[in-house]
DNA sequence: GACTGGCACTCCCGGACCGGGAGTGCCAGA
DNA sequence: TCTGGCACTCCCGGTCCGGGAGTGCCAGTC
């Protein structure tokens, strides 16, 4: 392939991203001093167009860029442009201002939909990766407990638990001991292995109620936690021509879903940096208009991942900047409340 | 006020919720057996036209009910039509399972939206209607804590403090001691009271850190956390005829915009037991078309809101018995867990 | 006096029609 | 290999028109 071609087909997505309107041959041979006349870009165009890279939304249109054509762009033809120094300090400030997890998720939700114009959704620090700071046991009444468990990440976790007998406050300092001894600085990931054979340590009379308490803990440490996204920016679905009504439901949907979410932002190939995909690659029927960039994000390890969502005609380089730089801020703060 | 012109009124109302479509005389006439010719509803029509009722597209056109009109409905037409046997079994099932505070408002906001087919929102329980269970410190560093607060409510606050000088495990017992003397059980809207005093009543060596800490607890009282709201069902704006595109956008915005959501919610009459806030009634220029049915929750006193936004034109009788009923129903929760 | 049938009138809505414009494909010539 | 020219296609916006639904009014009836 030509790297005139290329060109052409960098022409037509640049154009088409700004105006949102077919783009012809005329508009590219003046607008991109390729030197050369319409007609051969025609020519172009109709190679580009075999190859699957283009398409026409009618005869005697101008042309539009497939799914195909976009992933060419973004592996090959897009340089990223980076932040402004501007847009970079407001990041920074922005999320230096948040007081504690929770809050750095919602400001980074919130910045990624400023910043890129476009839905973004980004997933709370996966438990299963952290471990455990602290637990704490709270007792309410003599027959019932609440349960706190802090983790590493700085994420708090809580749970009733109903006790099969009355527990004295020195059993509950008891159990708070043992709990702590066992779990604290363990792995997620290694806690229910560890669960398992807590009730056994537990003083003989005591064992009714450590299991009771064991099963909850269990129930914390493997729950949906590691499914709860933040999304923010829904409104920019409406802009004009990003999506049209009939499509917007079932987008709006899927933002409630947080199953949905989770296969979007795609826990799959987590290793990669950052990960773009352009229409039909996210296998799902009612986002075969969309592109998802995403990218993970954590204090060393990745913890969770963020992205944004918006139609495949969008700004690439713009959005894939954003994220990766918001990405990256967030992994450093998260090192530095390590 | 003739009843039959009553009568005609909720005609109209009833059968424009349900077809959408501006209704005419005969339509009135034939389907709502009030034994009068069309002719004689046309008269009644001119009537409500004139007392602002109801009004005409355009000329030739059906009417279609006014805010005032569908402010008559409400007040003096609509009869509640309680939820089926089946749908309240369905709400009690599905807010039993919820493991937390956190689960029950989530699982709320999801169930108002199903049943009502709008959009919910709930309000997180205020703080400062309930009181302080437990205080919990965690030193991270010698120079760094954790504080967790536990309300009786069972909402959980985090913040991390930076201590001006190095303290030991008995400084951190100490000051735990000492903050949970003093505010167990306090009421918050007592706590900033309370915590002002804090400082003088440590050790002298640990004026410094009781201060750090005193600043942060009182963050964390006052905190904008009384602000925060759970919205879900924002597909259904998209429902056919609900909203058309252009009106779409602002309101869109406007769910993600705490500050406008409280607004909605409102906080000034929270005593009534269920409000109903029509068009105009809601003092936001996005929200002209826009009715918003909104009941207060909580433990014998009121905690939070929860409510249903959705187009003027809008199912009433169900909307209102549906969030009365679900209103109803967390309170019964929170009572028992209280 | 209240209600009714009839009638002329208004206005929206959808479909048909049409001309301009943008863009294309192809071809012959440089 | 590129270019200018030309005939062709098809969308788009505007206009026009007829049918239908609904109204307001009036005269007549109970």
């Amino acid at each position: 392939m030509d790297d005139r071609k290329l060109e052409v087909l960098r022409a037509i997505v640049e154009d088409y991203v700004a105006t949102q309107e077919p783009v012809g041959s005329k508009a590219v041979s003046q607008r991109h001093a390729l030197g050369v006349s319409a007609a051969t870009v025609r020519n172009d165009m109709a190679y580009l167009e075999d190859a699957g890279y283009i398409q026409q939304p009618h005869t005697s249109a101008g042309r539009i860029p497939t799914a195909k054509g976009y992933r060419l762009f973004v592996d090959r033809l897009g340089k990223i442009k980076p932040l402004s120094a501007a847009e970079r300090r407001a990041v920074h400030r922005f999320l230096s201002e948040a007081i504690d997890l929770d809050d750095v998720v919602t400001r980074t939700v919130r910045l990624l939909a400023q910043l890129t114009h476009q839905v973004a959704v980004v997933q709370y620090p996966s438990l299963n990766r952290s471990s455990v700071r602290h637990l704490e046991l709270v007792s309410l009444t003599p027959t019932r407990l609440m349960v706190v468990m802090i983790t590493d990440t700085g994420r708090v976790e809580q749970r009733y638990v109903e006790m099969p007998a009355e527990l004295s406050e020195d059993d509950v300092l008891d159990l708070r001991r043992l709990v702590n001894e066992q779990l604290q600085g363990k792995p997620l990931a290694d806690a229910p292995r560890i669960i398992a054979d807590l009730a056994g340590l537990a003083r003989p009379e005591l064992h009714p109620s450590a299991s009771a308490l064991a099963r909850v803990l269990l129930d914390t440490v493997i729950a949906r936690t590691e499914e709860r996204v933040a999304v923010a920016g829904a409104a920019n679905l409406t802009r004009p021509g990003n999506f049209f009504a009939g499509s917007l439901r079932p987008i709006l949907e899927a933002l409630e879903e947080e199953v949905v979410l989770m296969q979007l932002l795609g826990r799959a190939d987590s290793n990669a940096l950052l990960t773009v995909r352009i229409g039909d690659e996210n296998n799902l029927d009612d986002f075969r208009e969309t592109t998802v960039v995403t990218a993970g994000y954590g204090p060393g390890s990745v913890v969770g991942h963020m992205g944004v969502l918006g139609p495949t005609r969008m700004d690439y380089p713009g959005t894939i900047a954003a994220v990766r730089a918001v990405a990256r801020y967030v992994s450093e703060i998260l090192e530095q409340n390590r």
